[in-house]
DNA sequence: TATATGCGAAACCATTTGGTTGCGTAATTT
DNA sequence: AAATTACGCAACCAAATGGTTTCGCATATA
């Protein structure tokens, strides 16, 4: 069973539940009200987040609130960013910088 | 069936072709040497690859190379990105930076 | 104490996924 | 012209995925 974060934000419903979670903590109760699948559905996305260490639960009574974990996000944000040249402007930008600032040396 | 950046890689023998498909344009042949399974699953990932636009095609003769198409990865950047100021540090410096400056200011 | 609520876990099901083998076809090479 | 090579496509298969309903347990509430 592989269990990641990648394969974790490849669906769409768990992506969604990270972003309702990233601002305050909140029940699979309160997070399946923002969807059409049942509770239990969503408790299933919860166990995957929370097994791969995007999400961490906080007991209170009988609730159980989730919180975003951004720290595992860094892992995505990782692999993209050696490719992140080949797309940023402000990259090119910056190699427009450099290369000006070469220009301007060899005169 | 869903066919976006974020189920394409997903899998990480995906991600594997993405990176050697980064340095340079590669063939379904080329890229199989790489891993243990048949060019005809390499062939299904490139498809999966090639439909969400993260690969793009440049056919030579009978053969077909696959390169990188790194813009697409933005997407993912996109949805990484609000995140970022909850783990970097560099962020946090930043925050720092703007508070000195705040505080100079009010001096 | 009895009842209602919030939750995870298990059993089950249809669909998707990642892999295989076996084609057919087009472009090379001999 | 014949054989080889590079490839995509279709059929097939086991395993994973995302969903459901049902259950049991712990915590609140009447």
């Amino acid at each position: 069973m592989r269990r990641d974060v990648f394969q974790a934000i490849a669906d769409p419903t768990r992506r969604a539940i990270i972003v309702l979670v990233a601002t305050q903590a909140m029940t699979p109760n309160a997070l399946a009200e923002h969807f059409d699948s049942t509770r239990q559905a969503i408790s299933k996305h919860l166990r995957i987040l929370t097994e791969c260490e995007l999400v961490k639960q906080e007991q209170n009574g009988r609730e159980i609130h989730y919180h975003l974990n951004a720290t595992k996000m860094k892992e995505v944000a990782d692999f993209i960013e050696p490719f992140r040249q080949m797309w940023d402007t402000r990259f090119n930008q910056l190699d427009n910088v450099l290369s000006t600032i070469k220009t301007t040396k060899n005169e």
